[in-house]
DNA sequence: CTGAAAGCGCTAACAG
DNA sequence: CTGTTAGCGCTTTCAG
């Protein structure tokens, strides 16, 4: 149970200074003798030592680490994005603090103070929020923030990089896709619009339809409200939910686009639960792509990919320019083309039989 | 961009000493006039004063905060894991630091040390190697580490927390259910089996088909070899192939006992490759119960529930309790039963149309 | 090439 | 009730 082993006693040991020992520490070597390292070096084998970070840090300030606020790891998705963000922050020499804010600004703002005032100077958001207002003060005070999926709007107080797939072209994709099957009755599936991702897919979802010349039917658009605060598992159930709603429509829908891959898979189970067949009776598509989720389901989902591993590479290193002072400047927004990869959930709603002989006119 | 407001100038301002601020932020108000409290908190305000937690952690020594290492955190299991652990860290005011260590060693260790040197005293450890050895030198130092799924052996070199569910007793009831379905020839799917938790259900497997008069067949256990160092997310690919290969065996097996529910979704889709359907050309039944993965595959999925929440629960308070002193003495090993869930993807080999009319006795 | 000394911001005796 | 003081363990000028 030792605990306390410093730079004093391995000085000590060594015979030399303490500073001698922190130029050791820090790879200083030109400014000693060789067998000086030699000696040092040996001290801290001998006496097991261990630098201890927390004074490096409070002398220094600098704090290898980077904080990611999530809705919740328990989300696939988010426990993917949070994988990548530490894969890449791990290879840069930063490590990663993780936070679950559940979508809940308070929390997120609590978490963030706590990790401003641990000496991190670096977050990234998940959450996306429809506003950072409540970051005013963090981010006067020096904090840096990259944000998932949201770029800040020019009516922010407080500008911010970030990254994300383009949503609203996503949404188009999808749609567009369904739109050349030759569906026209067309729902959206979502939980609540709060964050600029969902309101950009429905945008997407909504323009898309006008293109073609089909008027949007509000009655389609089905905006779960939250339930509990374990949230974002409950994609599934959601998904479910709305779909069985807007299956039972006197005149249902023949496809559903859904805000992401999990409440595609839940309207797989609000179908079935009616009796219906996907994508025979209707066509499902979901957005994000959760390998290897997508390719197991049944029918294996369309979706619209997300490429995390880019993306989270992108804003890893956006994040850590910020820090090292190797970026300056004004807020950058990188957008990434998101991907329609289609399987087995869609077909024309026409018949089954039919699906892959129709000619198909891109827009 | 301010950083440094200190509680000597908060001090000055409110024109008491950095003792009296110091007692103001560390609630003991006892000290003090009302009114004292109130001219401080007021000057902390007016600066927007944060305390710089390195400098109390330094200073004090306390930590707030616990790590927990895993595999990976994009692996549904262990996400939901994190999940779990950073509520009830976070209730008693500690906050996760998280790490993937993809069941390297080596990563295990080099986070560890990390943490140690940043004051970190606690760590869950959720990889469950086979030996803790490479951590000697931390345990000795007085690192407190609770396991997941893995109690000590009496062989290690040092004896930490643990909390688990019973595995063996896991794969037996799992055994058991499709024994008592008239399975004979059952198959197990896993991957590299390095970690107690695999060993127990393997040999719960062997343990239940002994019972029953069954001479386990060797050639039905499929241990698939690691691929790549994203290992986990890959259980599906695993289950996937191995399936395939029981499955392509010349006297085929007629359930399958995969070591996780990722196995089991990917054993569906090996099953589907050759043509054959679940339940009724072969049973699957997995582990651990990934709600709602488990409730929307197709069929849904049987399995051995391992109560998440109740678990890292009871980790986090295991490792509390050593952290803040309040326990001591030998380590405890927390076992919990699992829970036999059974759904759609387990019936009656010897038809599909019988499946629960037979008479089932239990073991 | 190496050492002495002054803090980083906070806390905790111990005096007053 | 409140102030003085001495560090926590490390880094970093600045002298030798």
């Amino acid at each position: 149970m030792s605990e306390n082993v410093s730079v004093y006693d391995v000085a000590r040991l060594a015979k030399v200074s303490p500073s001698t020992v922190s130029n050791v520490l820090n790879g200083r070597l030109d400014r000693m003798r060789p067998e000086t390292t030699e000696r040092v070096m040996k001290a801290m084998e001998q006496l097991g030592y261990t630098p201890n970070q927390l004074a490096r840090q409070l002398k220094t300030g600098n704090v290898p680490m980077i904080g990611l606020i999530v809705p919740s790891v328990a989300n696939p998705f988010w426990g993917a994005v949070a994988r990548n963000v530490e894969e890449v922050a791990q290879s840069l020499g930063y490590q990663l603090l993780l936070c679950n804010a559940e979508r809940d600004p308070e929390r997120e703002q609590r978490y963030a103070e706590a990790m401003w005032s641990s000496g991190i100077r670096g977050v990234i958001f998940g959450s996306s929020p429809l506003s950072f207002d409540h970051l005013v003060p963090l981010a006067h005070r020096g904090l840096q923030v990259v944000a998932f999926d949201r770029q800040s709007q020019s009516a922010d107080q407080v500008v911010v990089d970030s990254i994300g797939v383009d949503n609203t072209l996503g949404a188009r994709l999808a749609v567009n896709h369904l739109l050349t099957e030759g569906h026209r009755r067309i729902g959206f599936l979502s939980g609540p619009i709060r964050t600029v991702s969902r309101l950009d897919r429905l945008a997407g979802y909504q323009a898309a339809l006008k293109n073609a010349g089909v008027e949007p039917d509000p009655a389609l658009i089905w905006e779960g409200a939250s339930v509990s605060a374990f949230g974002d598992i409950e994609g599934v159930e959601m998904g479910r939910a709305g779909a069985r709603t807007l299956l039972s429509r006197p005149e249902r829908p023949t496809a559903l686009f859904t805000v992401n891959d999990m409440y595609a898979l839940g309207a797989y189970a609000g179908a079935r639960d009616l009796g219906l067949h996907v994508p025979e009776d209707v066509s499902v598509i979901g957005f994000d792509d959760l390998v290897p989720l997508t390719e197991i389901s049944v029918p294996m989902l369309t979706t619209v990919r997300q490429p995390l591993p880019q993306m989270m590479c992108e804003a890893v290193e956006l994040l850590i320019g910020r820090l090292s002072k190797s970026r300056t400047g004004p807020p950058e927004h990188v957008v990434i083309e998101p991907e329609l990869i289609v399987r087995e959930s869609t077909a024309s709603p026409i018949s089954h039989i039919a699906v892959d002989t129709l000619t198909i006119n891109k827009e």
